[in-house]
DNA sequence: AATCTGTGGTACCGATCGGTAACATTTCTA
DNA sequence: TAGAAATGTTACCGATCGGTACCACAGATT
């Protein structure tokens, strides 16, 4: 109805928060496939959520599995990006790090994400070999684990990698389990 | 082309093996859900893998959701006959019991099952909260996780819930994590 | 003013989905 | 053996899916 995502360079401001097509599909996007599920979402409705149509959508992606690699990469992004700013936080104290990490974990949670780790859910509705996001998958919860080996040998833990895939395994499951 | 489902009477080896049309859709199902997950199969398929049509199967079972759910409760059924032959292999010995429960986790983990677990995989596939299948899952993940809190209990653990919810996150965790 | 690019809108395509109607056929049972 | 019940076969329905063609309209560039 009165949707004001016109004129975006009379206002500065929408310049900003209704930002080009192409973030705010991507945005629309992972708000409904972390939601209600991949395949449970078609692209008109990320279209008209995003508020768009589905030909502009498609003028920035060439499929909707293209999208779906991309929403994926970004939550790789993030956090990775999150990782870093933990590090920023608390630099060189790893055990300070890693408190921060589980900390933060726990407020996801507690709080929201309350359908579990997306990346994952994906790996669920996506068991396709070839599909073009299952790689992204793959990397993303390698690097995850990698990173928190990394940082459990810097902390000076005896048997970091036995520690770190005890904690990513606990986190995986506790987050599994809270969606039932 | 060559089927044989014919004249189950004549044959008494067909009366076991190609059951009746009500089981064989059970079985075709449960395969194609797993490895493909619920969203990705038709009832086509799962007729056509049944070796039947789409016509009984919906003489047997009231729409595609309602064969789902069948679906899970026979996997939590099963789940639970397990633990019971766990139970009967080891009588009033809840140590040996846990014991045993770890093993055959542990095989389902090298082995097969690469998909995790089928009642998670179905959480994330199906997360509206009126699905026929949502309470189906829940009160199976509550009836594992209640037995294997009765069963620390049993075995004179300290803190029986803490140890259960440890294992039953890791078990989780690990299930998740084998498919990325 | 003319053009070019990005976007919105709409209508459409072929395929597939869950689900059903109607009828032929087989199998069980009385 | 005759009828009843279950199954097989085919065609179909409406809805939705991912994806595209075509054109109108806006803003920026020259």
């Amino acid at each position: 109805m009165s949707r004001a995502t016109r004129k975006p360079s009379s206002d500065a401001v929408s310049r900003e928060e209704a930002a080009r097509p192409r973030e705010r599909i991507l945005a629309a996007a992972s708000e409904l496939f972390y939601r209600h599920g991949i395949r449970a979402v078609g692209v008109d409705a990320i279209a008209a959520a995003a508020g768009t149509n589905k030909m502009t959508l498609y003028r920035h992606f060439a499929s909707k599995d293209a999208l779906v690699a991309e929403y994926l990469r970004r939550l790789a992004a993030e956090a990775d990006a999150a990782w870093d700013v933990i590090e920023a936080a608390h630099p060189s104290e790893p055990l300070k790090q890693l408190y921060a990490w589980l900390e933060s974990m726990k407020e996801h949670l507690v709080h929201g994400d309350d359908r579990g780790c997306a990346l994952a859910n994906a790996a669920v509705e996506l068991p396709e070999k070839g599909h073009p996001a299952r790689c992204v998958i793959e990397e993303a919860k390698h690097a995850q684990r990698n990173r928190l080996v990394r940082l459990c040998r810097a902390a000076g833990i005896d048997e970091p990698e036995m520690l770190a895939d005890e904690l990513f395994l606990l986190l995986e499951g506790a987050r599994v389990a809270r969606q039932s």
